[in-house]
DNA sequence: CCGCTATTTAATGATATAAGTAATAGATAATAT
DNA sequence: CTATTATCTACCGACAATATCATTAAATAGCGG
């Protein structure tokens, strides 16, 4: 039993949860292969295995950074191979026998410990002592346990002073008696860590029987480097307990080694002149911006002559301020990049000479080095440097940078009179932020003294219980933070979840509360980073040093274990939000004008800039968040704003390597290997994999995506700019329409219908209005980012879904995204095309013009056959009529043609250097899966697996049968037929074709033929004869891929019985509701991709959750309620996961072996990007990927892991009445009613079945004995495998009984003939 | 031939269970009666006033009966009001055909009967092509100043998805279109219990449910299968037994005509969701709700300022109007007709 | 101080909300008698 | 058991209905011993 805190005032009370009885039950799955349990919804960790998580981090950790020091190209080789087996070599699974009640657990514990964490820093130690006995009572693995006395023992020991030393003493010697755990490395390190500090001795610290230095340097963290080289002052000799990557780091602090170590040559002359040149950041009088609050810093314009005509966007101001106008802690770090410039300025080596005050594109400097190898490399790794500080200016600084930037348009505009200040937003932003401040503040203060009161006597009243819920959260975070962040996220969720001029409460409170968490982890991220490195580097600058002083930060970044795990509760992070949005919502006023509905005169007045309202839709009530028409005017005129989250835009240096499920990505904010939906069960796996060591090769993947540099295509840029500052349509960029116009209101005597209509057609106008200005906006965001990273040198972050598929981190702007995205992103790494990229970059523009279903041959010449017009476009671009807008992709075929028409100016086109990424996209990559998994012949052909003269074009193919079809109906006399025979285009078709794989129905197939239709036929028509087409493009394409649909319906077969089927070792409770007595198929589809990432489907009914917040109410979907799966969703999704969950795969392997070959790689999924003149070194990897993904039965394989995964389990299933199963389970029934009087019911079979096995796996030999008498219907018709196995039919027929039978999964349908091999000499296969 | 003089013909009662055969299979989402003797109980009991409503039935007055399912009531309210025309209008494929079969049977007797038309009622166009095109009804057009003696609209409402034509019918009451152009043309609904709940008004615990029913109509409660509190309204009901009826649901049998109103029925609409949507809450957190500056507005009209601190629900119907007059003078007020939200947005 | 009952409070569950289903209609699961 | 009604409706990235009242469970208060 344990004592816990209730949640609502911090008392201690006494449920019992946690209980420990149900955990370790042996699993029934008795195969010979290793079976891993999943304990309850955590992997039991214990503090060895921990360690060796860290040291193996450590070493990979060396090891990159070796290659990025040295030896480049040989990275890992061993990855364990996943690929050549049938069998999966480690079946997770979960064995809890009370998932419910273990997930209400996590709840509490995840509360707990986040509440523990929040007291610790607010250095509230009498309410976290509190807290930390009653975990001791908990069932906590000793592991996490020792984890949260450390931390209080960590935060608590910085509050004593040099005399309070026999606390401390007297605190690690109770340890034991307090926390039933003993202290481990870290709690030395803590005690190290104060005994220097206060100049006290530590020897006795070191000489520890079992805790030894080692495992004290482990944690060495905690200690922190300055004083670690104390200690290491006296004690030389535990040099060797040091983690590698400080020890270089001390040892030159130590020692002062910097004659001994070669420094690097080039670097010692540009060390030399750093002395020379002025920091040319002072010059530009910026330096101090972040601290100097009422100068702001010029801006730089960074050559693109045309600003975007709306300016201001919210926070983008900031975020360019941040990348161009940056402090620097180190000044040496930046005046390395500006020496390094002025160097080259001065030994003329760039063409022309730079003007370093003004002109910062960073590519185009790198650019002009292409001839001086020597050189660009070094003003990349100067770049790197002066970036890193930017990098962390960017992420950490942003917030504060919102505020200044509102602040001095404000004061600037005051000086110009009253007029401007009310139509400049920013100057109205600073006064809500102003007038709401106080109110906050007045907020924190009231919670403090909340607290405080909480100490001495219980809480009462509900106010300040409800207070004392997120008191302690508040007070984390800057009142000033927390009113920006609340006013950004407001902005940027405008007109978002359907809601014309405002947002969901629900959204807008927990989405501030999540910015404000994000924001504190930044916050304490990078103070554990600042204490940890304090006093290092300061004096030391040799280059050298100064780089092993960035990969150490990088490393600590990677393992830091000060980090913060826990997560704030919805409840909390809604509370937060609903505090500000009150305090905004009642200071935030907007002039207004009205019209007086009697006199007809215009009134002025001033009024609440947003109000709180609720809506209704379909009889349900959502509270919103709305602005005034008058506002939304007002950035209308100023253009459409979104904030900017400045904490995920593109990095400026490469993302942290994914070493670990929950560490990689950006510096200073936490991002998961995984994008769960707040699924725990997803996560516990993931974690079991990777603390498995199975997620190698998937992190190789992912850290390959993430080094790929990319910079800004200016010349696009340029006349995006251009186009988009014009306000009219222009390509897929949507005209800017001034007001929404509806159709006059109809008189309302008139017929309800025309009411009805009119509503209609202007909830269409409305919507149309609405999307076509997010489009708008959504450009805007996209160019307002494109434009800060002009001429930089950037990253995306990737992480993957719960499939495996990659995605960038960094939303709104990235290669994922439309043309225009894709069109203003280049390869910052620049190759020579030679003869083979230059074909492949004359390939690709043809590709990108849709001419994509012809030969290779055949492309180069349409290219060829187009010089004219590609010089044309190249030199006048904006010509009304200009050849390059139409392409299919207008944007990415202009960047290829600034490329092509520049590689044929020169005399030899093949020594061009390219940027451009060029894609070879899989044709139908769904299908060609289906195909290599069933060996199906004619399919593979189809999506051209094997090679042909010409590639095969799946859609055209299609739309030919679908012809064939129609013209068939046409003779006999088919109405509609004859009306569509002459409309079915490739086009019309694509998508329904493309989306078959993922099971779209036959609505979604009529409304997608419709769309295309429509232009031709009218809405009407074309609807009716697209649910005519509709029928025979999918009996076109089941007839065409029979193999894949085989699979496709063997897929969901599985899914379908997997979905509904139960686990008997559960709590009785948990398998039939008690209420309606049906069964509840708690079951998801989890399988192991052939990279080893576990994918649990996470499909259930949602359990709604209800917080009541000073708004109102709002309902979230709770995380941590486990209820019965979706079984529909579950199969439905199941097939395309799967295959997804096999390109993701694929992806990832190409990947890896590209970075291996030192290709630039990037992936949109199912499109391969890299260099023109790497496509055919990477062909090859995608090939070869392929084939060994597919050299095992992935199918048989599966189902494999399905059946020792699933082994036990119970499905209902409709049989036949006069049946040998049902028969049998009859006359069982009838025998039992005769035996017991009473009839026996579903529950009673479960209930002997359970027995049985109970007794069979029991130890007393008579038990087993029993067991094996013991009949129940399950074992009656256990070995009926036909019968069982047959698929499930459906249950309204007659003659049918449901019985409980031993999940069986149908046979894998028969492989066809293709020998996957083939696809080595596809041409076609990706193109 | 015969059915154009219904009124001539014999007018001997329709009684379904005179026809065993036909197999009505209980089994709908519709709650109908199943004994037509307590029907006829109910008719002679509570709703003699409609004979004389009507004068001149067999002549002149016309019934419309949706969703009659089983045609008990049907039966039993066109022995009682022996009309020119009665059209059961359905959805109800095979009631309807069953119907048929009494109407062909009753015709072929030469005697009066009701008839089938079937359509959707949910559907506007339902009643365009009744009353226009195929002309199976011809409604009179009278005067708003009483109670349209020539036409009856009857249904049954008891089926969840077809509730809101409750409301529907009697917003174009108040709105004067729809058959309800035709006049102040008296409806008579089956509705499930819970339905009537909200509608009726609760002192005290008012919602806008109810106001909508004590704005705009006179509503009377005929008959109830359980007991209910409101204002007046249960001085005077039949007392239903659930056991009479196809499903175990409390149901209830209303009336309602029209009640005329001077003010603007679209703010009306609005502004009463919005001041009831926490009507616990004060009328002024409420206003708050409406736009901003709402409060302020109403606290500047001494009319209004000295009821803004009590909780909605109490609010009364002539306090509702008082707020809706402001709101129609109010130079910042907003756009009703923007009340509304966008469904999944998002597709390319 | 303990243990019992009475009272208060918190937690949970059910129901109402609006009132042309936004388009669109056909298969399938759920429900109720 | 079967007719009627309700619920879907392509995968992923993606992100959610709320107020009120009745009932139940739990916590506290009060009281007696």
């Amino acid at each position: 039993m344990l004592r816990i805190i209730r949640s609502s005032n911090l008392k201690p009370t006494n449920p019992s949860f946690l209980s420990s009885t149900s955990r370790l039950y042996p699993s029934f799955n008795t195969t010979n292969n290793v079976v891993r349990n999943l304990v309850g919804f955590s992997f039991e960790k214990t503090p060895e295995v921990k360690n060796e998580i860290k040291k193996s981090i450590e070493d990979k950790f060396l090891k990159d950074v070796n290659v990025d020091f040295k030896n480049p190209g040989s990275t890992t080789d061993t990855q364990k191979n996943y690929l050549d087996d049938n069998q999966v070599p480690n079946v997770l699974n979960i064995t809890s026998q009370n998932l419910k009640e273990h997930l209400k657990d996590e709840k509490i514990l995840s509360r707990t410990l986040s509440l523990l964490e929040v007291c610790l820093i607010t250095k509230d130690f009498t309410r976290s002592y509190q807290i930390l006995k009653s975990l001791c009572d908990a069932d906590l693995s000793p592991y996490q346990l020792i984890n949260c006395v450390n931390n209080y023992f960590d935060t608590w020991i910085n509050s004593l002073h040099k005399e309070n030393l026999n606390e401390a003493t007297e605190f690690i010697e109770s340890f034991f008696d307090n926390f039933k755990v003993n202290p481990n490395g870290k709690t030395y390190a803590i005690m190290l860590r104060y005994c220097v500090d206060h100049e006290l001795p530590f020897d006795n610290y070191l000489k520890h029987p079992i805790i030894t230095p080692r495992s004290i340097f482990g944690n060495i963290d905690s200690i922190g480097l300055d004083n670690t080289k104390i200690i290491l002052k006296q004690h030389p000799e535990l040099l060797g307990s040091i983690p590698k990557i400080y020890k270089e780091l001390l040892k030159n602090e130590l020692q002062d080694l910097n004659d001994q170590i070669e420094p690097i040559t080039n670097e010692q002359k540009i060390d030399q002149q750093l002395n020379k040149t002025k920091e040319y950041y002072d010059s530009l009088g910026q330096s101090d911006y972040f601290k100097k609050n009422d100068i702001l810093p010029p801006t730089i314009e960074k050559g693109v002559q045309k600003e975007l005509n709306p300016v201001d966007t919210f926070g983008m101001k900031s975020i360019r301020h941040a990348l161009l106008a940056l402090t620097s802690q180190n000044p040496q770090l930046e005046s390395k990049l500006s020496s390094l410039l002025q160097n080259l300025n001065e030994r003329n080596i760039l063409m022309d000479r730079l003007d370093i005050n003004k002109d910062l594109n960073f590519f185009s400097i790198y650019q002009r080095l292409a001839d001086h190898p020597k050189e660009q490399a070094l003003f990349e790794e100067a770049l790197e440097v002066y970036n890193e500080e930017r990098q962390k200016q960017l992420e950490a600084r942003s917030i504060e940078a919102s505020i200044e930037s509102w602040k001095n348009d404000h004061a600037n505009l005051q000086k110009l009179g009253i007029t401007p200040i009310r139509k400049s937003l920013n100057a109205r932003l600073w006064k809500w932020y102003n007038d709401a401040l106080p109110l906050v503040e007045k907020e924190v203060e009231e919670c403090k003294k909340v607290l405080k009161e909480a100490e001495t006597t219980p809480p009462r009243t509900a106010s300040v219980l409800n207070r004392l819920k997120y008191a302690p959260y508040i007070l984390l975070i800057d009142a000033k933070k927390l009113l920006v962040i609340a006013i950004l996220e407001l902005i940027k969720l405008n007109s978002s979840g359907g809601i014309q001029d405002g947002m969901r409460i629900a959204r807008a409170v927990i989405s501030i509360g999540r910015a404000i968490e994000s924001e504190f982890q930044s916050e304490q991220l990078l103070k554990s980073e600042n204490n940890f490195f304090k006093n290092v580097a300061k004096s030391k600058s040799s280059e050298r040093f100064q780089k092993i002083v960035r990969y150490s930060k990088k490393y600590f970044r990677s393992t830091s274990e000060t980090t913060s795990f826990t997560e704030w509760s919805y409840d909390v992070k809604a509370k937060i939000g609903s505090i500000l949005v009150t305090a905004l919502m009642s200071v935030a006023t907007i002039e207004v004008e009205g019209k007086d509905p009697i006199s007809g005169k215009v009134v002025h007045g001033e009024s609440p800039a947003m109000f709180h309202t609720f809506i209704f839709s379909g009889g349900n009530k959502i509270g919103v968040l709305k602005f005034h028409r008058s506002f939304i005017e007002k950035i209308s005129d100023e253009g459409f704003n979104k904030a900017v989250n400045p904490q995920s835009l593109p990095m400026l240096i490469k993302p942290i390597k994914w070493y670990d499920w929950k560490t990689g990505g950006y510096n200073y904010s936490k991002n998961y290997l995984i994008r769960s939906k707040d699924c725990p069960e997803q996560l516990a796996y993931v974690e079991a994999a990777s603390e498995n060591g199975d997620l190698e090769g998937v992190y190789d993947g992912l850290n390959v995506l993430g080094v790929t540099a990319w910079t800004i295509n200016k010349k696009i840029l340029d006349l995006v700019t251009e186009a988009w500052n014009s306000g009219e349509e222009f390509l897929d960029i949507p005209k800017h329409e001034k007001e929404l116009i509806l159709p006059p209101k109809p008189d309302r005597g008139e017929d309800p219908s025309v009411k009805t209509e009119w509503q209609t057609i202007s909830k269409q106008k409305s919507y149309e209005y609405y999307a076509n200005r997010s489009q708008r906006c959504d450009t805007n965001y996209k160019l307002e980012i494109a434009r800060a990273f002009v001429g930089e040198k950037f990253y995306f972050p990737h992480n993957l879904d719960f499939r495996g598929r990659a995605y960038p981190i960094s939303p709104n702007f990235n290669h994922l995204g439309n043309d225009l995205s894709r069109g203003l992103l280049l390869f910052w790494k620049g190759k020579k095309l030679g003869e083979s990229g230059f074909r492949w970059l004359k390939i690709h523009l043809s590709n990108l013009f849709g001419h994509d279903k012809v030969s290779l041959e055949d492309r180069v010449k349409f290219t060829e056959n187009n010089y004219e017009n590609i010089h044309k476009s190249a030199e006048n671009p904006q010509a009304a009529d200009a050849w390059w807008k139409k392409a299919d992709k207008p944007w990415q075929a202009l960047a290829t043609i600034f490329e092509l028409s520049q590689a044929l100016k020169l005399k030899d086109p093949t020594e061009f250097i390219s940027h451009q990424p060029v894609h070879q996209d899989g044709t139908c990559n769904g299908l060609q899966h289906y195909a290599a998994l069933g060996g199906d012949l004619e399919g593979a052909r189809q999506v051209n697996l094997s090679p042909s003269v010409k590639p095969m074009d799946v859609y055209s193919y299609v739309a030919g049968l679908v012809q064939a079809r129609v013209d068939e109906d046409v003779k006999n006399g088919k109405s509609q037929a004859a009306l569509v025979q002459h409309s079915i285009k490739r086009k019309v078709i694509k998508q329904t074709v493309m989306t078959n794989v993922y099971g779209v129905t036959y609505l979604g197939a009529t409304q997608q033929i419709a769309k295309q239709l429509t232009d031709e036929f009218g809405k009407d028509t074309a609807y009716f004869l697209s649910k005519y087409l509709a029928v025979h493009v999918f009996a076109s394409v089941r007839e065409l891929f029979q193999g894949a649909h085989l699979i496709q319906d063997w897929l969901g077969e599985c899914a379908k019985r997997i979905g509904s089927s139960v686990r008997i070792d559960l709590k009785e409770t948990e398998i039939v509701d008690p209420k309606t007595l049906k069964l509840l198929c708690m079951t998801s589809v989890i399988w192991t991709s052939p990279l080893g990432l576990p994918i649990v489907q996470p499909y259930r009914e949602d359990g709604k959750a209800v917080i009541k917040t000073n708004l109102q109410s709002i309902s979230i979907t709770d995380p941590f309620e486990l209820n019965v799966v979706n079984a529909r969703k579950q199969y439905t999704a199941f097939p395309p996961n799967f295959i997804h969950s096999l390109d993701a795969s694929h992806m990832l392997l190409s990947a890896v072996e590209c970075g291996r070959k030192e290709l630039t790689f990037a992936a949109v999924h199912d499109s391969y990007w890299t260099h023109a003149g790497d496509v055919d070194r990477m062909n090859e990897i995608i090939r070869d990927k392929f084939i060994g993904l597919h050299q095992v039965d992935l199918v048989q394989r599966l189902k494999n892991e399905f059946e020792k995964r699933y082994q036990g389990y119970l499905l209902q299933v409709s049989i036949c009445d006069d049946s040998e199963a049902a028969i049998l389970v009859k006359e069982f029934k009838k025998e039992y009613l005769a035996k017991h009087g009473e009839r026996l019911s579903m529950i009673d079979e479960i209930r002997l079945e359970k027995r049985r096995r109970a007794l069979l796996n029991s130890r007393d030999i008579n038990e087993v004995n029993e067991g094996l008498k013991m009949e129940t219907t399950i074992k009656k018709v256990q070995n009926l495998e036909e019968e069982i196995s047959k698929p499930s039919e459906a249950s309204n027929n007659k003659g049918m009984m449901k019985i409980l039978v031993p999940l069986r999964l149908p046979d894998v349908p028969p492989k066809g003939e293709f020998d996957v091999r083939e696809v080595k000499d596809s041409l076609y296969f990706f193109s | 031939m015969s059915l154009l003089k219904t009124g001539l013909a014999a007018f001997k009662p329709i009684r379904v269970d005179a026809y065993p055969s036909l197999k009505w299979k209980n089994i709908s989402g519709f709650n109908c009666a199943k004994d037509q003797s307590v029907i006829d109980d109910l008719l002679q009991e509570k709703l003699s006033f409609l004979k004389d409503s009507y004068p001149n039935r067999p002549e002149r007055m016309s019934v419309l009966d949706m969703y009659s399912g089983c045609p008990i009531y049907s039966s039993a309210l066109f022995n009682f009001l022996t009309p020119q025309k009665y059209v059961i209008m359905s959805t109800q494929k095979n009631i309807l055909k069953n119907i048929d079969k009494i109407a062909l049977d009753r015709r072929s007797q030469g005697l009066a009967t009701y008839e089938t038309y079937s359509a959707d009622p949910y559907s506007w166009a339902s009643f365009i092509a009744l009353t226009n095109l195929d002309k199976a009804l011809t409604i009179e057009k009278q005067d708003y100043s009483k109670v349209h003696d020539s036409f009856l609209i009857t249904g049954n409402l008891t089926l969840k998805t077809i509730e809101a034509l409750l409301f529907q019918w009697a917003f174009c009451m108040a709105n004067k279109n729809w058959l309800q152009r035709y006049g102040d043309v008296r409806m008579m609904f089956w509705i499930p219990f819970k339905l009537l709940n909200k509608v009726i008004p609760k002192p005290g615990n008012l919602r806008r449910m109810s106001m909508i029913f004590e704005t705009f109509t006179n509503l009377k409660v005929i008959a109830s299968s359980t007991k209910f509190d409101g204002e007046d309204l249960d001085a005077d009901y039949y007392q239903l037994d659930l056991k009479d009826f196809t499903r175990d649901e409390d149901i209830a049998l209303i009336e309602i005509t029209r009640k005329d109103f001077d003010f603007d029925i679209e703010i009306w609409e609005f502004l009463t969701k919005k001041i009831f949507s926490t009507p616990s809450a004060t009328v002024r957190t409420n206003a708050g709700f409406i736009y901003p500056g709402a409060i302020e507005w109403f606290e500047s009209k001494d009319d209004i300022k000295g009821f803004l601190n009590k909780p909605s629900k109490e609010l009364t119907k002539d306090e509702i109007v008082k707020l809706v007059n402001a709101v129609s003078v109010w130079p910042f007020k907003p756009d009703i007709y923007m009340d509304f939200h966008h469904e999944s947005a998002d597709n390319n």
